[in-house]
DNA sequence: TTTGAATGTTAGCAGCGTAAACATAGTATA
DNA sequence: TATACTATGTTTACGCTGCTAACATTCAAA
């Protein structure tokens, strides 16, 4: 057991990614984080000023995981029309926020102040520019402005959508969702299908 | 000054609103809004369980005001086409979240969980009934769970939409969307119009 | 070989949510 | 009216938190 471990500062991400996926972001504590890492409680500090710097790395590395799930859903199958990459990658996008929720609740957190993270603000735009390359793919020549309108409603709906499966807003309502998640496939498709008439 | 308050509960309720709204809830503390009540550290405990369950009512006051929002925004002028006073609603909704941004956060914090809380769970159904009933006059004769999934398609939008205009995805975008939100009216109209194409 | 920077630990601060024990005021009953 | 009970306040204290300061160890450069 040598003094000086030599890769802190990765091993404490992943720590921190561990504990988030199990207990949320808002029961992770930095002790709690450095105890996993096997480390004392204030190890972290020669690597992360503050416990937020530490979460937003976790958070960066979701949006990166987050983007590149948006790209494999759309290069899977090449041979897709661009609708159906737009709706693969629709769904993509809710999976991923099902899949991974604490950790998609904490790349929402407003916790963690985005603007103060340049390259976490930088792994969102990533994921945001896949959807943007597809909406471009999917309406040719299209306005740019025009563009950014579409890739915000969509974008935003999404976002919404795993909001709303889980704020319950009616027993009936969620039920409602849950039912439609469980065939997903089916159902988010014509979900988007509507939200492209334009 | 007497020993015994009166109407502490309120007032607890009013306080925490307050600082709600100054601080944000991440950063409201029990002790914090004791103190802004003038009453010990430990006197909210003789009046909610838990500080879940007194941020709980704030959370409930905010869904109660919101309902109220959006059904002032369709009653003011009874003469709106259904069209419009759909659109007054999406304007209501998202200029709420707008103003009441700390609010509307802790109203969608996970750290409520709002199935311990009828209550809180009436009053945001209740919010999502408004927008229920204008789009069934919108779409008469609409079969039910036709309308709940459009319903689901335009909340879940709107609040996507509030928590895009402050995850600031992409400085670009952000700027775009901080324009459009200037002109809110206006930009939000053709918004809401796209969406409701189905 | 020495010196200094990088990276670890230990001790300790103030703030947090909460529980237990105690104090006081208001209310029902004898 | 006196007494007991309940509701509602305070004080004290516990363990957890993020974080800082002081100290220890290791590694790298002079």
């Amino acid at each position: 057991m040598k003094y000086h471990h030599g890769n802190l500062k990765e091993e404490l991400i992943t720590s921190a990614c561990k504990i988030c996926e199990t207990d949320g972001h808002e029961n992770m504590s930095l002790r709690s984080i450095a105890k996993e890492a096997n480390v004392s409680q204030t190890a972290p500090y020669r690597h992360f000023k503050t416990k937020e710097s530490l979460l937003a790395e976790v958070s960066k590395l979701g949006f990166d995981e987050l983007t590149d799930r948006l790209n494999q859903s759309v290069a899977v199958n090449k041979k897709l029309s661009s609708t159906d990459k737009f709706l693969e990658m629709g769904l993509a996008y809710i999976e991923f926020g099902r899949e991974k929720r604490m950790i998609y609740d904490l790349m929402h957190s407003p916790s963690i102040k985005k603007g103060d993270f340049p390259a976490l603000l930088n792994a969102a735009a990533g994921a945001f520019d896949v959807l943007v390359k597809i909406v471009m793919e999917l309406h040719p020549g299209i306005d740019k402005e025009r563009c950014n309108q579409i890739c915000m409603k969509h974008w935003a709906m999404m976002h919404g959508l795993i909001g709303l499966l889980d704020i319950k807003i009616d027993p009936k309502i969620e039920s409602k969702a849950g039912a439609a998640m469980s065939q997903l496939k089916k159902d988010l498709r014509s979900f988007l299908i509507e939200s492209n008439n334009f």
